[in-house]
DNA sequence: AAAAACGACAACCGCTGCGTT
DNA sequence: CAACGCAGCGGTTGTCGTTTT
């Protein structure tokens, strides 16, 4: 069933709105109120809106004390551990931050803070790949996957590699000294569905050196004398009830004496799980198909069948993704890991914006 | 100088959740 | 308990000014 339009669409007035519409709005809603009931603000003053329209006109510009533009970087700080913490929910967002408003706060996200972050690595990575190859970044096509699996991943949503490599930046900043900068402890291992959500995010992103994370798997090392191949080829049947999420790892690209096979991976990430009922051991789940955002929104659907994700897993998802700081001692991680509360008690400047 | 491309921002649209009837 | 109406939210589109070609 249907529901009734909010308004007669043919009697409302579209666009931009007027100086007299404005004050018409203004005066009345600051002697009456909104009375409660939008729908029928705008023929109490006679103005052909929505009232919708007027709603938003009231919230978004008309309203006292409502600040435009000149965001501070605290408050970029803020936004952006907000965003990566809770992703696109600006009602929650622009909450922390008085006067502004959750239209411009998307706004302001989109058109400018987003390139802001993402938008130097972006260009760094395309130098870096015009530099090194003519190949068609599209092309690009992980060691042992399928050219369907590729084109499947180019579906991942932009909101979700956003928030990872966000996450990723911040990481690394929190932890200059952390795992990755010690490459003889970097694992080799990687699953090619890893190497497809990596495939994914650079398309997007990196180059820069500080786009790191830490690598968070403790899968078995290949020998010199393992293929790539052969490493792909062991079975993912592992049992992942009983997991806790940690997040997306990732391996950066450098110096690290990765051989052959770290030549053939510019850097690495992967949903990495913290078990608490196999053997205890943080690892991959590496057959894990489908998008970040499935994760995030605790669907199922993107696993293989024999994937046994709990709901306890996907729920450290649902509520953000959690991050350990650095060693692999989760009684430690656990006090470390943040959430948006801890990322805005923690000291300004930390993204280096 | 003109057209195209781009960027920033305002506003709209459609969906969801919730209270009311 | 279902239907309804509303506010709120987030994604998308429209518009206008600026920059680039």
């Amino acid at each position: 069933m249907g529901r009734a339009p909010c308004c007669d669409k043919d009697n409302v007035k579209k666009g931009p709105w007027s100086s007299e519409e404005d004050a018409k709005l203004k005066a009345y809603i600051e002697q009456y109120g909104t009375g409660g009931n939008w729908i029928a603000l705008p023929q109490k003053i006679g103005l052909k809106r929505c009232g919708k329209s007027c709603r938003l006109r009231w919230l978004n510009y008309l309203r006292p004390n409502i600040k435009h533009g000149g965001f501070s970087e605290e408050e970029d700080n803020i936004i952006c551990s907000l965003y990566i913490s809770i992703g696109s929910r600006w009602s929650i967002i622009a909450a922390q931050l008085p006067g502004r408003t959750d239209n411009d706060i998307k706004n302001y996200w989109n058109t400018k803070l987003k390139k802001k972050l993402l938008g130097r690595r972006k260009q760094s990575n395309k130098i870096h790949r015009s530099s090194s190859s003519n190949q068609d970044p599209n092309d690009h096509q992980p060691i042992g996957s399928a050219p369907d699996d590729n084109q499947a991943y180019q579906g991942l949503s932009n909101s979700a590699l956003e928030r990872l490599q966000l996450h990723m930046q911040l990481q690394t900043l929190q932890n200059p000294f952390s795992f990755y900068n010690n490459p003889a402890l970097w694992p080799k291992n990687i699953h090619p569905l890893q190497d497809k959500m990596i495939q994914t995010m650079q398309t997007t992103s990196t180059g820069n050196p500080s786009f790191l994370m830490q690598p968070l798997l403790l899968n078995p090392q290949p020998t010199n004398e393992q293929s790539v191949d052969d490493l792909y080829e062991q079975p993912a049947q592992q049992d992942y009830s009983g997991l806790e999420v940690l997040g997306i790892s990732q391996l950066s690209d450098g110096s690290a004496p990765f051989g052959t096979r770290h030549d053939l991976m510019d850097s690495h990430s992967t949903i990495v799980a913290k078990g608490n009922g196999n053997n205890g051991d943080v690892q991959p789940v590496s057959n894990f198909q489908g998008e970040p955002d499935e994760f995030l929104n605790n669907k199922t659907a993107g696993y293989a069948q024999g994937d046994q994700m709990g709901d306890q897993v996907l729920d450290c998802f649902k509520d953000g993704l959690i991050w350990w700081p650095t060693e692999l001692d989760a009684n430690s991680a656990s006090s470390n890991s943040w959430d948006s509360a801890s990322v805005l008690q923690s000291n300004g400047g930390v993204l280096g914006l």
